[in-house]
DNA sequence: GTCATCGATTGAAAGGTTTCAATGCGATGG
DNA sequence: CCATCGCATTGAAACCTTTCAATCGATGAC
């Protein structure tokens, strides 16, 4: 019924204002720029005239002067994965200092989603994108970095690229883990963690096997349990198929690919009277705050999410402020946070 | 200093591409939005050379001459939650069904950043807002929709006001965890959550009260722990106060206001060797999927999370697309799910 | 009394896209 | 051969803000 946008048709634009204070365009605009070289009279009517009018500046205007935008965008993998709303945090962090909008896009995972993201933030002329690709590998990002959108990728490396990198030494993460089990006693071990196209998996799995060798033990005895995501229900049917494994073969020990999975498996084994860690030790990664939280606390290769963020987001708006800034490749260290799953 | 992004000053516009094809702007801009009007030679001519020099559409432009943009947004009140990222997640697909993007903007909690985010959406002349408002109250939010900006409300609901709201029977919801609990033969049961500026937690103690009085139990044996938010780390230190208790007093049974303190209560309980749900029952608030993939699964109130997402992303496209729409106050009804921390 | 100066204000141009009425042209029908 | 029609293309206007050189009026110096 009324809808009414209140009597007038369109919202009110700086003309508007200026009509009704009885000034010229550029003095609102002065206003709203350059307050100190208005006059106090002036400037007092031309406020007056807009809250009366409810003006609102337009900001698709005001970015076509200025041919760029005060926003910064984050593509997300997985917006349910507590881990990069994290990062996500950190980067808001930033942003906030700088005066800038984060405007948060998920991928879901799928390369189609991303790149419909990057399109329309690209159209925005946003001042610059950070991303946490499906494939860190994908031309599609070289193209936009050369079209001269400034770009970091997040918990992904690419040597050589022309764009910086945040990451944590995944690698590094996994020989953690795996020598922390070697350390309890473990001597059979199990990885769960997949799809094999994310190199976050692959690269846990490759230092969990560096770890493994280098400890001299057998590579059968370290088993792989794919999975086709990382998250709750894949790692609560892991652990499904863990238990249906002859006991001879069964592992003593599990590292899962990130803590999602590690919470599936936990959840499975405890409610199938398997006890963490007496009878299966549990180790997970990223250490988000519900590993802690667990009713049987989960140790975790912890990475620093909200640095992580944080050091993208500054990459990100030093290369927006200065075209011929050098790219830089930050690799974090993560750091293995010892808990009752795996500690008896 | 120079700052050359490529060789090339500025990015592509739609004159390059005209220049370069031989062709007027207003047959690339026909290419753009109309092909079937172009003549299929000029089309691939055209093409050609938006490729050749890599144009990207500048959104801002085009916005201002639309006067809207291709964007909704929605603020929540805390990325860090997983009901809402997935409230987000159903708004997302209705998004994405219609071809516009989603903004997400995080107030944590905090009402100037609540209208920092509100007012920057605002001015980029966003199709509309979707909100989870610090206060539902605010006249800023009114002043908003009067403005003519859509509005919808999202898990809280105000009614008589001149927007939608798509929320969640906070009261029945407390009602049923309680009324759980008295049917499983708890005489003193707890109520964890705060602060008491979120209308979530006043509602669901409401409900939990009724349902106490209704069966006939004493005011007294209803107890009000108050935490100063709804986070796991609040869940713990509240279950660090329950052990406080002189037994007598202590509840047999705990309703919290949302998981996430449930999780952390959950965790302290067990790791303070008190057994749940022998010793201690949890019933928690929203259902999440760590809910279930607790170590002891939890009893919880589910919302239709991505339901409450898509009604609220459909209610608001109804109404940008005709604003004669009459405004809606949608309830959705909780339901109880019963799992192993009530059930023993 | 004139001129320079200074501060406040103005007016016009620019930024990239879309839209729409108008144009041009070849073909069709009379 | 003329009128008409349809189709592809064009050109100019509009969207709203910001910027910058130009203008105006007044003040102070000489």
């Amino acid at each position: 019924m009324p809808h009414s946008r209140d009597g007038s048709g369109r919202s009110a634009s700086v003309k508007d204002v200026a009509q009704l204070a009885g000034v010229s365009l550029g003095t609102v605009s002065n206003v709203l720029n350059r307050p100190e070289r208005v006059s106090a009279d002036t400037r007092t009517r031309v406020e007056k005239a807009m809250a009366d009018l409810g003006f609102v500046r337009n900001e698709s205007a005001r970015q076509l002067r200025a041919g760029r935008s005060r926003t910064i965008g984050y593509v997300m993998l997985d917006a349910t994965n507590p881990f990069f709303t994290d990062v996500a945090q950190g980067m808001e962090h930033v942003a906030e200092d700088r005066d800038l909008s984060l405007f948060l896009c998920n991928s879901d995972n799928r390369a189609t989603r991303e790149a419909a993201h990057l399109a329309h933030l690209q159209e925005q002329r946003v001042q610059g994108i950070l991303v946490t690709p499906v494939d860190p590998d994908s031309p599609a990002l070289a193209d936009l970095a050369s079209r001269g959108t400034p770009l970091v990728i997040v918990d992904r490396t690419r040597p050589g690229a022309a764009f910086c990198t945040v990451s944590v030494d995944d690698v590094l993460g996994g020989r953690l883990a795996v020598e922390h089990l070697v350390d309890r006693g473990h001597r059979r071990v199990a990885f769960v963690g997949g799809p094999d196209s994310l190199g976050q998996v692959r690269e846990r799995l490759e230092g969990a096997r560096q770890a493994w060798r280098e400890a001299g033990l057998p590579d059968a005895d370290l088993v792989v349990v794919p999975t086709v995501a990382l998250s709750v229900a894949e790692g609560r049917a892991a652990g499904e198929r863990l238990a249906g494994l002859p006991a001879r073969r069964r592992p003593t020990a599990v590292f899962c690919a990130n803590d999602l999975v590690a919470l599936g498996l936990l959840q499975q084994a405890t409610s199938a009277g398997v006890r963490v860690p007496d009878e299966l030790a549990i180790v997970g990664f990223d250490d988000i705050d519900f590993a802690a939280a667990a009713a049987v606390p989960l140790t975790s290769v912890r990475q620093p999410r909200a640095e992580l963020g944080r050091t993208a987001a500054r990459l990100l708006l030093a290369e927006a402020d200065d075209p011929l800034h050098a790219h830089e490749q930050v690799v974090f260290e993560p750091e293995l946070v010892a808990r009752r799953s795996t500690l008896g």
